[in-house]
DNA sequence: ACTCTAGACTCAGAAAGATAATA
DNA sequence: TTATTATCTTTCTGAGTCTAGAG
């Protein structure tokens, strides 16, 4: 079924006999009146009067009180989603082959309740019965249901404050510190399996090397038409790399052009050791564009090697690992003591970016970036202005205190000076703001922040270099990473 | 040993909403 | 001061990773 037919199909089946008879073709239908309603509808909501607006919020707090918490082996522990998904038209990212089919509204028949025997059964609305209530502490869910268009189960889950979600993000890091221990050892065994009789072994050592030079996912196989069209290490294709035995006076350079996870755009020219150039090039004889890079090859044995060279070591681990060790690297080289909390703080960012960078994590340029460098600029220039003359105030100064040689003119000139400097130094600070916007235009720092990288690494700068955790953590931050706030001192070591 | 699938969990950027800065 | 605008925070839910178990 094409995706067209697909959307078609799913709407009709919404639609009841009366309406099937009116509507034959979707690209018939006017669909102006009624995205004019939903807008209207949006503008009223926006223009509400104060107290109105404040009743809708009291409305909201209510909610999140009686529903957004549970009681979890006696402590009280927010929840990170307790509504249900509303209905409405998928949309999915990218290119997605189900755009526009409708997602079912929810009702208690579709949810599986989790709890403990012995606790305070949740009621269904009236007139209305769950579809199940368990009884399974093996599993974190507290209730969940299965959605309509992928057919997969969506879950309530706990917020990533609440002491279950802490435990586990503390246990990621430890496994990705003991990757710390045995990855001299891991690299040096790729290098050695480059060169393997087995075709196998060299292309897991090949995609191994990606893994970690590079910090792609791994890559699980996706079925075909379900799906966007995206992929990750082991489900590289031939048409996402070009080979270029010298590019820009490099040697043995791979430039890679592929989506990943979210349609998100990988593009990069790499040099990479001989070996692995030789290989690819023997990967990709007598294939078409697409064909797989890697026929020999797919996640679960690639996880399997890795189980049998760690305790617990996944592909992903290198991404958490090369996160947090680029983090802390780049830290150590970035920071001075001496600089002031601004620019330590703009040392944080620069290497929070370079993670940012490392593990592809891109967003779109923000609406008003434009307007607001721009706004930037101004500031500068005016700033260069004030500085140009001071410049002269101090050159007139300097003459005057020169055919004077009084006291009065002296001080002035001194005056003079320390303006100039001051003024120096804000025109720096607001260069470097400048730059660092720029940089900053196309990357997202919060992914890499909350899920890869060691807060303890964080923690421990901050201690070190007397930066106020608050600076680098906002509250929701600093409650998830409670643990390692209460855990680390500077003397943390990744 | 393998493939396939279901299930459970982490990780992802956009959009909405709240707050701070500025005119 | 207040209204507007820029920026930061929170919410949302889709898209991955990885494991276990059946066949």
């Amino acid at each position: 079924m094409s995706p067209f037919q697909m959307k078609f199909t799913s709407i009709m089946m919404e639609m009841t006999v009366e309406e099937k008879k009116i509507i034959k073709r979707l690209d018939k239908c006017d669909f102006t009146e009624i995205h004019k309603y939903f807008v209207d509808k949006n503008e009223a909501r926006k223009a509400l009067p104060k107290e109105e607006k404040q009743k809708l919020k009291e409305e909201a707090d209510r909610l999140q009180e009686e529903f957004g918490y549970c009681i979890l082996d006696g402590h009280r522990e927010k929840i990170g989603n307790f509504k249900t998904e509303p209905p409405g038209l998928f949309r999915g990212r990218g290119d997605h082959p189900k755009m526009g089919m409708l997602k079912k509204r929810i009702m208690p028949e579709d949810v599986i309740i989790n709890c403990s025997r012995d606790s305070k059964i949740p009621e269904p609305p009236p007139g209305h019965k769950w579809k199940e209530v368990r009884f399974d502490n093996t599993v974190t869910w507290l209730a969940s249901w299965t959605e309509n268009i992928q057919n997969s189960i969506k879950y309530i889950m706990l917020n990533p404050s609440s002491k279950l979600k802490g435990e586990k993000d503390w246990q990621k890091y430890e496994v990705a510190r003991r990757l710390k221990g045995v990855v001299d050892k891991i690299r040096f065994q790729y290098r050695f399996d480059w060169k393997s009789r087995e075709m196998r072994k060299r292309q897991r050592a090949v995609a191994l090397y990606f893994i970690d030079k590079l910090a792609l996912r791994a890559g699980n196989e996706k079925e075909e038409g379900e799906t966007a069209d995206t992929v990750g290490c082991c489900s590289l294709r031939v048409e996402h790399i070009q080979l270029h035995h010298e590019l820009d006076g490099q040697e043995h350079v791979v430039e890679f052009d592929f989506l990943g996870k979210d349609c998100i755009r990988y593009y990069n020219k790499v040099p990479v050791e001989k070996p692995v150039f030789k290989n690819l090039q023997l990967f990709m004889e007598n294939k078409d564009p697409g064909d797989d890079l890697f026929d020999r090859l797919n996640t679960s044995t690639l996880n399997k090697h890795l189980q049998d060279l760690m305790d617990g070591l996944t592909a992903k681990v290198f991404r958490t690992y090369n996160a947090s060790i680029t983090l802390q690297e780049q830290l150590k080289a970035l920071t001075s003591a001496e600089d002031n909390i601004a620019a330590k703080i703009l040392s944080y960012n620069r290497a929070n970016r370079a993670v940012a960078i490392l593990c592809n994590h891109q967003r779109a340029t923000p609406k008003t970036f434009e307007k607001s460098m721009q706004n930037l600029q101004t500031k500068i220039d005016a700033k260069k202005e004030q500085l140009a003359m001071a410049k002269q105030e101090l050159k007139r100064a300097k003459a005057d205190a020169k055919a004077r040689k009084d006291v009065k003119s002296k001080s002035n000139v001194d005056k003079k000076k320390k303006l100039l400097a001051k003024l120096e130094e804000q025109l720096m600070k607001l260069c470097t703001q400048a730059t660092d916007k720029e940089e900053n235009k196309q990357v997202a720092l919060g992914t890499s922040k909350l899920n890869y990288l060691d807060p303890r690494i964080s923690v421990a700068w901050c201690k070190k270099f007397g930066v106020p955790v608050e600076k680098i953590y906002n509250k929701t931050q600093r409650e998830k990473f409670a643990w390692a706030i209460d855990m680390a001192d500077e003397e943390f070591e990744f």
